[in-house]
DNA sequence: GTTGTGACCATATGCCAATATCGTCACTAG
DNA sequence: CTAGTGACGATATTGGCATATGGTCACAAC
């Protein structure tokens, strides 16, 4: 993991990330200072730094964190797909659902969000895996099951979509397109399922 | 137009935006003054707001005329299009490469389109409504010649297929995505004429 | 009427010192 | 060795003030 020093597990580098969300989620990265989060957790300044390089070492945790969980959204959306057309729509529309509630529960987290993804912070690179990896994994069933057509080379078609669906998957441009949920989504997501046709 | 003033036709109002246009170029938008707009075209200061609103007025006719220069470099590369779909992809390219190229060549003045795309302005607003008719135009034709399915809506699939583009047709994302020209966008125009597919 | 402006106000911006924050390091305690 | 820290230098950030800038208006010249 970047920006990562010292023990790899360890119960401060918990109590740490603990703290950070708590404190980001409440006042803003920005507003929180290294020295708030050790006095949260009844550490010196210093000892933080044995556990992370920076604080953006610390916002880029919390991102991660923060976007695993908007992944899990369409993860979990998954499961109650009856077809693999109807998983990949409830795949993408599960991230989006969980990307806006982000945005309208925790606004603060959403904005290192959006701040990672506008500086292309890693965890941002890794949330993107993560989704093609599972879009991947859809379409390669429904290209088994014949849902899908087989021309195409499997990691275009995926980076495509991706590409395709970044004003919703994006934060930057989610937030502009708030107003449109679910529809201009959906309009996109049949796009890509047409594209998908045999 | 929006944030204008005084006579619609008028020398002076062509003298404000060529002015207007080389600064805004050479120092960018915030280095530039209203004060030094007027010092250029021989006028006082006061003489200007006879014509604008405001200075995010200029900055908006600025913006208007860079966009739709970038478009005209869309609806120029349609014409050697052989076929619909071999239009519908010189378009993108050709609105791509226009755009790629005011980065490069004329970054100010990207900054500003960015900016604009950031903030909603009216001028994004028009370029969009702009390309989405020139799309509507291309499909409409290829639905009539066969080329292109008819049974999806025509409105829900232009506004599906600029929502998908928008991360080389919005300023603030084609920056990042600069480095995988022309590529990407290949693949997610592959991706759309796939979906068009009859 | 149209063309054009200097003087003016309110707010935004730049600047500079004081302060706060980031991040490191030598060091102590066990 | 691991756990932990106070004190420190370098770099951001803040607050207050002078200046610059955006924008208006009454008015002059034609």
């Amino acid at each position: 993991m970047a920006g990562r020093r010292g023990p790899t597990e360890h119960g401060v580098r918990d109590q740490i990330v603990e703290a950070a969300r708590a404190h980001f989620s409440r006042f803003g990265y920005g507003k929180t200072t290294v020295a708030d989060l050790a006095k949260a957790i009844g550490f010196s300044k210093a000892y933080i730094y044995k556990f992370f390089d920076s604080k953006q070492a610390i916002g880029q945790a919390i991102c991660a964190q923060t976007l695993e969980q908007v992944f899990a959204g369409g993860k979990a959306s998954i499961a109650e797909g009856k077809s693999e057309s109807d998983k990949l729509r409830r795949f993408f529309n599960g991230i989006i659902a969980a990307s806006a509630e982000l945005f309208f529960e925790d606004k603060m987290l959403y904005d290192i969000a959006a701040h990672a993804a506008e500086e292309r912070w890693p965890s941002v690179i890794a949330y993107m895996e993560c989704a093609e990896e599972t879009l991947k994994t859809i379409i390669l069933a429904g290209r088994e099951s014949g849902e899908f057509e087989r021309k195409t080379p499997i990691d275009e078609t995926c980076e495509a979509i991706l590409l395709a669906m970044q004003s919703f998957m994006n934060p930057l441009m989610l937030k502009h397109n708030l107003k449109d949920l679910p529809e201009d989504p959906a309009k996109v997501i049949n796009l890509v399922l047409r594209s998908l046709a045999p």
